[in-house]
RNA sequence: CGGACCGUAGUGUAACGGUAGCACGAAUGCUUUGGGAGCAUUUAGUCCGAGUUCAAAUCUCGGCGGUCCGACCA
């Protein structure tokens, strides 16, 4: 794409009402625009990330076997009020609107009673389980207090699994399965070294234990001690001796550390089954309920992660994986062969599938430069008179800074 | 939901109850081009509503909106 196109504009100064550095740098940036508070659009370079990121959760959902739907976020009470969750009191930060008839209608906080209710139409056999499905959909959640930017949202894309087992033990083998998968994600995402599998309470439902995947940042809402050497958790709403022995874990191991919850997987035994009838006959002609789990991902807050994490001085700091391009080029000086040259590039580079941007704004060269290292693409490669004296390609790497001079080849193998 | 603070051009900021100013941006022209360039001209603003006052960006009340602390977070 060719930067003089792009529609969005940086900024040099921090908007004034952010103070969280995901928001700041993103609006700077011109990845997203806010709306309100907790109500962010996604411009085209954040829409990128944001599609990058979905990428790589629905390829490790495919391959622990889970399917793709898509639910809507129009829910009726009915389904609701038989899971007991309907009324304010229950699940205080519901969306609530009306059909034109008059009827109450929910906007989707999430999606266990619809899915469940949903799959009693087609799920009736023990050979019928298990399922997993999974979505990426919007969740509508009405916070009495939206904060730390993109972190926490009133409306947010996330990817939801919903596990669907015929025994404990036949769940806890796919709980575990998705677990990995969750480390895989975060692994590519670039945040592998600073997050970990955390131990936490179920929330209302459960006595039983859960598991988050929080990561490290002074930004973070929770607070975990953490055992860097098993790379294990304890989120500090059930820092106990139960739990660190069942976890076989030792106090003095431990660190305390602020961290962002930036996944979650947790069991929900029958409870959705029961309440909304999801039955299935055994070998025997028996009915069991349908042993459920969820798990879940914030791709905003994922995002925002990422740039909490991994951002210095100069601006954002993209892994490659998910930037929203691979190679940021950037012609200096108002020269015409500069800008041909720089176009040339640009071509080729793209006609072997590396996603390229290109600057081809007529700016100072500082202000260039400043911008390329606040957009954050991996690769950063000028294209000057200077350059062009000399016969090869200069790029920088934006996480280190190192300047290299390759040939055209060299480049695309770099990128590849 | 409890508490604190805040709302002025597109952005960031200033103005004792008394002429709304500055910088950036944007526009035009000329110059400039390896780390946020220069000159000239131009552009654009007091969140909404009521009240007090000779006079309100400024004081009062209400609404809307924002940030932070706490509570909440299936």
């Amino acid at each position: 794409m060719k930067q003089s196109q792009l529609f969005t504009k940086t900024r040099w100064e921090d908007p004034a009402d952010e103070t969280a550095k995901n928001a700041k740098l993103l609006i700077r940036a011109g990845f997203i625009h806010k709306e309100l508070a907790g109500v962010y659009d996604y411009l085209p370079l954040g829409l990128r990330v944001l599609r990058k990121i979905e990428h790589i959760i629905r390829t490790e959902m495919n391959k622990i076997g889970a399917e793709e739907v898509l639910l809507t976020s129009l829910q009726s009470p009915d389904i609701w009020q038989k899971s007991d969750r309907w009324s304010d009191d229950k699940v205080d930060n519901w969306f609530k609107t009306k059909l034109a008839s008059g009827s109450d209608l929910g906007l989707a906080n999430t999606h266990e009673e619809p899915l469940t209710a949903l799959l009693v139409h087609h799920l009736n056999s023990h050979k019928d389980l298990p399922q997993y499905i999974y979505q990426f959909q919007t969740k509508f959640r009405n916070e009495l207090r939206a904060k730390s930017g993109i972190m926490r949202t009133r409306e947010f894309l996330m990817k939801d699994l919903y596990s669907f087992s015929k025994t404990e033990a036949e769940f806890r083998v796919f709980y575990e399965k998705c677990a990995t998968a969750y480390k895989n994600i975060f692994d590519q995402v670039g945040l592998g070294e600073v997050t970990y599998r955390t131990a936490a309470s179920g929330g209302a439902f459960t006595q039983v234990l859960t598991d988050e995947f929080q990561t490290l940042s002074d930004s973070g809402e929770d607070i975990i001690y953490v055992d860097k050497v098993k790379k294990l958790a304890v989120n500090k709403e059930v820092y106990n001796d139960e739990t660190l022995k069942t976890l076989g874990l030792n106090r003095q191991d431990l660190v305390e550390e602020k961290a962002i919850e930036v996944g979650n997987i947790f069991p929900l035994g029958t409870r959705y089954s029961d309440s909304l009838g999801l039955n299935f006959r055994d070998e025997d002609g028996i009915l069991h309920p349908v042993v459920m789990g969820s798990y879940g991902i914030g791709l905003g807050r994922l995002l925002g992660t990422i740039v909490e994490v991994l951002s210095d001085d100069g601006g954002i700091v993209w892994p490659r994986t998910v930037a929203p391009f691979m190679v940021h080029v950037v012609a200096l000086g108002d020269k015409k062969e500069v800008l041909e040259e720089a176009t040339k590039l640009y071509e080729n580079l793209n006609k072997n599938n590396i996603e390229v941007l290109l600057d081809d704004r007529s700016m100072s060269a500082g202000e260039k430069l400043a911008d390329a290292d606040l957009l954050g693409m991996p690769l950063r490669v000028v294209v000057s008179e200077k350059t062009i004296a000399v016969g090869n390609i200069e790029v920088k790497t934006r996480q280190i800074g190192e300047v290299k001079h390759l040939t055209e080849d060299e480049l695309i193998k770099l990128c590849q």
